[in-house]
RNA sequence: GCGCCCGUAGCUCAGUUGGAUAGAGUACUGCCCUCCGAAGGCAGUGGUCACAGGUUCGAAUCCUGUCGGGCGCGCCA
């Protein structure tokens, strides 16, 4: 509908242009807009305003002159200048109702498109570290990561879904000590569990499965673990220091083999239940990244000698430093440190570099706002390996405030803990949940109300969209048992008999579809598409409450039943690629 | 101190990339079921777009500064 009108004005400009009224070589490209205000029409155009300069001519002016000259078009009834240039047209009834049959005919394509040429995208998301379970933190990048995805392959764009898995580093190794720990603990050896362990209870249930299977068999005396490390924070030490030295203890009793075994114990459990949750909150990927594949096909340290030949690196204090100042971040970052070990930078570095050679023609990361220091440094790494930092878009995600009763609700009330992502979609739904998640742009800081996630009344926006649906079927259902006639007809028949107001606005609502679904892909902005959902299902409901739609007049049935089924159409595509169900009964 | 994000109705938020008279939901008030699901609809009240300058035909939107809130500034990840 948008871009016929465009057609059109583009036309009339190349008809001025050829007549040389305007310069062609200053022409802007004209904007054709929805109006916010029906009496302005259906849609306006400020192609008269932006070329004023160009065509040397009022705007006014330049509008009447482009108006002579628009080729003549069967869906547009009018067309006048309004305000300062606008050009405003309003499209003939029938340009609408003529949608019906197409959304019919494209079922669940409707509002699909193939802008995105089959561009290859890669969207990473999530990639949260496997040392414990999701939180509802990691629930706001997940749920917008995964319909920012749909979103793109719904505009043609083939999309690669990630979790770069971080298997391997500090933070792993104090998970796999802090195991091994507590199963120290359960064999009876009594010791201070360290201050910088991960307590939580699902290290417990993993070291109770060590214990069950194995027995004693990776038992070592308390007295001989803790043997020379040094002191805690709570015994007057460093904790950092007292972890590392444990860990160090642990590799060395242990031995290579059992201590892996331990290791890759906690690392599988934990992500088993990470790619549980996620599936479960409707969130599948393509491809779990290992960064210990990495390190270990040497792509890390091929990276590194890169950077170090270019003359990129410098050593300083023993450590191996990326001039990244050069490249505008704010200070030089280590990428070796003094004991030799790469950093989690230069692994991302080598991440980074390597999405890019896999030829993916954009490249997308989704973090937490907490990270964006983080994005000047990976930029310019990639500039120093000579690659192109503008295919990598990083999208920051703020976080999530959770209320219940008015109050924030950060902390588990069992555990202490933060609250999960899986008691989260436990106490309001996946599709309560899922749809919350993507209702506020993704930089703006959210309030989740967990109560009116959980309430069943049109103040929860998914059960009013949801409700929408189900009411249709309820109506087909009725007409079931009335032994009405709904088998709608063909093609275009009928329809000239929807002229009633609300008919035609929901009409216009469901031909904006596919600009909302394009606007919301482009942008990365899926609450574009909450918001239109619930615009169409209020359009719906007015209707509803408006009109009877199993009346006698066969024919003016017929013409009402097609419109909801188109109805119907729109609101399952559209929750669909929200992640989020269209019940038919609620 | 420096950097990034945010500031719009009592509350939660939109605002079509600079356009016409700033909009929803919620809350509050009053209406609407002998009628396909009232889990719904209609109407009303509510604004110095944080503040001050600047850019231009035109600013909630772009630039500068101030104030307020969040987050970052590690040889952690």
């Amino acid at each position: 509908m948008k871009s016929h009108i465009t057609d059109l004005i583009v036309q009339a400009l190349d008809q001025l242009a050829a007549a040389a009224v305007i310069d062609s070589a200053d022409l802007q490209t004209p904007l054709v807009e929805r109006t916010r205000d029906p009496s302005h029409g259906d849609f306006a155009s400020n192609v008269a305003l932006v070329n004023s300069k160009a065509a040397k001519m009022r705007p006014r002016d330049l509008a009447a002159k482009l108006i002579e000259v628009l080729p003549s078009s069967e869906l547009v009834a009018a067309v006048e200048i309004a305000g300062p240039g606008f050009i405003n047209f309003r499209l003939a009834d029938r340009a609408y109702a003529s949608l019906i049959p197409e959304i019919l005919r494209q079922g669940h394509d409707y509002g699909r498109s193939r802008i995105g040429a089959g561009r290859r995208v890669q969207v990473e998301f999530v990639s949260a570290n496997p040392t414990g379970p999701l939180h509802v933190g990691h629930g706001r990048g997940a749920a917008y990561g995964a319909v920012v995805a749909d979103l793109l392959e719904a505009v043609g764009y083939t999309v690669h879904r990630e979790y770069y898995v971080n298997d391997a580093g500090r933070q792993m190794d104090i998970l796999g000590t802090s195991v091994w720990l507590r199963y120290l603990e359960l064999c009876g050896e009594a010791l201070d569990f360290p201050s910088n362990g991960y307590k939580g209870d699902y290290v417990w249930d993993i070291a109770a499965t060590l214990h069950r299977e194995h027995g004693d068999a990776y038992r070592h005396a308390a007295d001989e673990v803790f043997d020379g490390v040094p002191l805690d924070e709570p015994a007057g030490g460093d904790k950092e220091a007292h972890i590392d030295g444990l860990i160090g203890r642990a590799k060395a009793l242990l031995g290579d083999n059992r201590y892996r075994f331990v290791f890759e114990l906690g690392l599988n459990v934990i992500l088993d239940d990470i790619r549980d949750d996620l599936g479960l909150f409707g969130v599948e990927y393509q491809e779990w990244y290992s960064e210990r594949s990495l390190t270990e096909s040497g792509k890390v340290n091929k990276v590194i000698d890169r950077l170090r030949e270019s003359g990129h690196l410098y050593e300083q204090a023993g450590a191996w430093w990326f001039r990244s100042t050069e490249f505008g971040d704010e200070k030089d970052r280590v990428v070796v440190r003094e004991n030799g070990q790469i950093t989690y930078f230069a692994s991302d570095i080598a991440y980074h570099l390597d999405k890019l050679e896999r030829g993916f023609d954009r490249v997308i990361d989704i973090w937490g706002a907490d990270h964006h220091g983080y994005v000047p440094r990976v930029k310019a790494a990639l500039q120093a390996l000579g690659a192109d930092p503008s295919r990598l878009d990083v999208l920051l995600v703020q976080f999530a405030i959770l209320y219940r009763g008015g109050q924030k609700a950060q902390m588990s009330t069992r555990s202490g803990e933060f609250i999960t992502l899986r008691e989260l979609r436990k106490e309001v739904g996946r599709d309560a949940a899922r749809f919350f998640y993507v209702m506020r742009k993704c930089e703006q800081h959210m309030d989740f109300d967990l109560d009116l996630a959980k309430s069943q009344s049109s103040d929860n926006p998914v059960y009013y969209v949801q409700y929408a649906h189900a009411r249709i079927h309820a109506v087909l259902r009725q007409a079931a048992e009335r032994l009405v006639d709904v088998e709608p007809s063909d093609g275009a028949i009928n329809l000239e008999r929807l002229v009633e107001t609300h008919e035609l606005d929901l009409l216009k609502s469901l031909s904006r579809y596919p600009e909302v679904v394009e606007a919301a892909a482009c942008n990365e902005e899926p609450h574009q598409l909450t918001h239109y959902l619930r615009e169409l299902a209020n359009d719906f409901h007015t209707y509803y409450n408006a009109h009877q739609f199993l009346v006698e007049d066969a024919a003016l049935r017929d013409a009402r039943i097609k419109l909801i089924l188109a109805t119907r159409e729109v609101l399952r595509n559209g929750l669909n690629l929200l992640g989020v169900s269209a019940p038919e009964q609620m």
